[in-house]
DNA sequence: TTCTGCAATTAGACTAAGTCTAAAAGCAGA
DNA sequence: TCTGCTTTTAGACTTAGTCTAATTGCAGAA
C-alpha cells in the first residue's frame, strides 16, 4: 500500500484506482490545475476511461474528507490545492499562475470584525508581479 | 441630469437607460447581487425589454470604467459591489450573505511577500457568523 | 464458490453562467 | 436628412459542473 493510499484510508476515503491516481497528481504538481486539466493528464494513466463526472465526484469526494482543497481566486473553473498547511495565495497577474503563500508571512488577522462579525476562517488573495 | 448618470459620465460611460437603471440598482442594494437577480430586478423600470447580455455588457463596462467591483467569494455567479472604499468580505456561513468590511478593520498587510511577490493588490474574504 | 447488496463508476443528458454573433435601433455630427 | 458609430437585442453557443439511470466491482454472508 503507497503512501497516497493509506493518505486516503486515514481520511475515511476507499482508495479507489480512480481516486489513487486524481489525488496523487494534484498532490504531485504545484500549478494549482483545474477539474478539466485533471481529467486530460490523469486519464491514459488508468486501464479503464474515466469520466467527467468520476472526476468531479472523486474532488468532491476529497475535498469534503479534508484530503485537498479548492480555491476559487478568479473568474473561471475551480482549482485544486493539495497543500494541506494553512496558507493563502498569491495570482501572477501577468501570467494568471498561483503560488502559495505560508500561513506566517501574512499577521494574524482579527478573530472579531466590527463587534458583531465572528470569523472562522478567512482567504486572503493577494494579486500583483513576481519579481525577476 | 441625476448623480448616477454624472457619476456614469465622470467615468468615460455613455449613460444610456439601461447603464443607468442597473448602476443605479446596484448602487442601492447592500446585497451584492448577480447579474440574473439585477437582470429580474430592473427589467420593468425599462420602456423596452432588458437583454441578458445588455446586463452582462453593462456589468464588464462599469466594472472596467471603476464604476463597481466584481466579488468572487464563493462557487457560483459572480456578484457585484458598488463599495468603491477598499473594503473586504465577509461571508456569513449560515446565510450565505456578505457584509463589506472596512479597509481600517484589517492591519495593513506586507507589499512584498517572501522576497519575490511584488503585491498590488489584494482581497481578504472572512468566513464566519454574524452574531445577533 | 456463489449470492447479495451496496458503493463507485460510466456515458450522456441536463442546467447554470456567461460570451458571441449578426441584425436592428439609437443617436451625434456633417 | 444622411452617414457612421455605438448600443442593444434575441438567440445560438460555450464552459463548468450536476444529475440520472444503468453497469461494474467488490466485500461479506451463506
Amino acid at each position: 500500500m503507497n503512501s497516497v493510499e493509506e493518505l486516503l484510508t486515514s481520511h475515511g476515503v476507499k482508495p479507489t484506482p480512480q481516486r489513487v491516481v486524481i489525488a496523487e497528481y494534484v498532490m504531485n504538481t504545484c500549478c494549482h490545475p483545474t477539474a478539466d486539466q485533471i481529467l486530460q493528464s490523469v486519464a491514459d494513466r488508468l486501464p479503464v476511461s474515466l469520466s467527467r463526472a468520476t472526476v468531479y465526484n472523486t474532488l468532491n469526494t476529497l475535498v469534503q474528507s479534508g484530503v485537498i482543497r479548492e480555491v476559487f481566486t478568479e473568474p473561471g473553473p475551480a482549482r485544486y490545492d493539495a497543500n494541506l498547511d494553512r496558507h493563502h495565495h498569491f495570482v501572477d497577474t501577468k501570467t494568471g499562475k498561483i503560488f502559495d503563500i505560508p500561513w506566517q508571512e501574512v499577521p494574524q488577522l482579527p478573530q472579531e470584525l466590527a463587534g458583531k462579525y465572528k470569523v472562522h476562517g478567512c482567504q486572503i488573495t493577494f494579486f500583483g508581479q513576481m519579481e525577476d
